[in-house]
DNA sequence: GCGACAG
DNA sequence: ATCTTGTCGC
């Protein structure tokens, strides 16, 4: 329903239409790294999704919460929600596979498509340089960015004591693959990357300009207020 | 071989 | 991610 499903459709093939098993995944990802788009679409910005997942451990259930805000006022126009078997392990670098099949499907509960999907993860900043928000944004074609609250890979220098100072985050070759960004005075940094369809300038932009008063971007943090109130309604 | 390791 | 009370500070 939502205008793409070719890559999602391709993608069932690298899937295998099986369970992906752990070992296989690394190769996937690498192949899929090279769909992520590293250039914004020329018009504004004009709604922005924040999304994220809580877990049921004992009932093995993973719970997706979604909500869309206009940008950049930042006034909320709706949220959906999906609960989801949980289908894959958690494995440091392989976080696409475990959460980004429940992202997926709870977008498609959108009444209303987004220009951006922000993340609670990383994008390029990634060892095979796929992380969750690329994962998400190749595989709906979507523009998405990723914001974690620690470092994955590669290396970067703190930044600087003020909110909206940033440090590149480097990658084994020295190539750039996100940002260290400062959202609040003297508080630990955020770190951002691009998911799809985005460059990293806008993306810091997005996320300071998300970023009220808080250290996590009002997408995201509200996106993980929203699942901690439906896990508990969901399951224990 | 050793340490690190998003959510 | 999740398990959890009080507590330091603006």
């Amino acid at each position: 329903m939502h205008h793409k499903d070719g890559l999602i459709k391709d993608l069932e093939i690298l899937y295998s239409a099986k369970p992906t098993p752990v070992r296989g995944a690394s190769r996937i990802q690498k192949e899929l790294s090279r769909r992520v788009l590293q250039t914004p679409d020329p018009k504004r910005i004009h709604t922005i999704a924040g999304a994220d997942i809580a877990i049921c451990v004992k009932e093995k259930k993973l719970v997706c919460g979604m909500i869309l805000f206009s940008y950049p006022e930042l006034e909320e126009i709706e949220r959906v929600w999906t609960v989801s078997d949980e289908a894959f392990p958690y494995v440091p670098g392989l976080l696409g596979f475990r959460e980004a099949p429940c992202i997926i499907k709870t977008f498609g509960k959108l009444r209303e498509c987004c220009d951006m999907i922000m993340i609670d993860g990383h994008g390029l900043a990634h060892p095979r340089g796929f992380g969750l928000a690329c994962h998400v944004g190749v595989l709906l074609d979507i523009p998405a960015m990723g914001v974690a609250k620690k470092c994955l890979y590669g290396t970067f220098s703190e930044p600087g004591f003020n909110r909206g100072e940033r440090t590149l985050i480097r990658g084994k070759d020295g190539e750039v693959v996100g940002a260290a960004l400062r959202t609040r005075d003297g508080v630990k940094p955020v770190f951002v990357s691009i998911g799809n369809r985005t460059d990293l300038d806008t993306s810091v932009a997005i996320a300071l300009e998300c970023s009220r008063g808080l250290r996590i971007p009002e997408p995201t943090r509200l996106a993980d207020k929203y699942v901690g109130l439906l896990k508990k309604d969901v399951c224990g």
